[in-house]
DNA sequence: GGTATAATAATAGTGATTCGCGTTACTGGT
DNA sequence: ACCAGTAACGCGAATCACTATTATTATACC
């Protein structure tokens, strides 16, 4: 007998979704705790993970879970992203890339492929302007 | 004057690359170090990390750097990575995928990009055994 | 309003990676 | 071959991102 647990209406996991959609910038966990306890001054991180976890879930949000720290996007439309290989950040692309067809695999080395990951790598106006390098 | 510091040749560092090689399981970090254990049984994990470093940016190696832990690979050939979303083990795939051209974007939102990275994600034969789902 | 329990705040714990530091051992010059 | 200079080492502690625990709070439903 499992039963299925409801979803409750929180105030904290409607203020991390607000935050998250109000900036663009696809931040960390931490940097969204930052902002969302400028609201919720008594917020603990251990609750932005959980309610990210959450609505990633329920598909009001994404994750972007690379190099050791996750990022989270409240934007669900399909496009690209960019990511500095300097600072880290990450940046929105028009969603142009060539939509890739993994049934079209005929060597899958015994995996069952149920999609793919795929983001660009560059150095952002910040980084540049530090060492153009 | 900064002088370039000289790369010095190692018994740790070579036989990190050579277990490295023997191997197509693209390892993590501790499991290499298992495996080198067993040829220079005082060595430490740091510097496992601390050659793996070196080498990926000399190039003799690779990293696949997603997902909270990091994996290695010494085929510096192209091409391409299944990553089971079940243990997080990953396979090699010939690369048949289409080439991207990052330079044909026209909107990086300033950044300068210096490629992609791409890998496709699934579930490995031991886990679709286990759990077909 | 009252009750069951999902969700919270606070905090301790975990696993991966890095850092600091004293020691070791390559390397290039004498 | 010896020596000075300094990468690189081994080790333990520190950091970082994230998860688990637990007592408390507050939401959904009556």
């Amino acid at each position: 007998m499992s039963r299925k647990p409801i979803r409750r209406k929180t105030r904290q996991r409607a203020v991390v979704l607000e935050e998250l959609r109000a900036v663009c910038s696809h931040p960390t966990a931490r940097e969204l705790y930052d902002r969302v306890r400028n609201r919720l001054p008594t917020i603990s991180l251990g609750t932005v993970y959980r309610n990210l976890e959450q609505l990633c879930e329920s598909g009001e949000a994404c994750r972007l879970a690379e190099g050791g720290q996750a990022r989270f996007d409240a934007d669900t439309h399909p496009h690209s992203h960019v990511r500095c290989v300097r600072c880290g950040c990450v940046a929105d692309l028009p969603d142009k890339t060539p939509k890739l067809h993994p049934g079209e695999l005929d060597e899958t080395a015994g995996f069952e492929i149920i999609g793919y990951r795929l983001e660009y790598l560059g150095v952002c106006p910040v980084c540049r302007k530090a060492e153009p390098a």
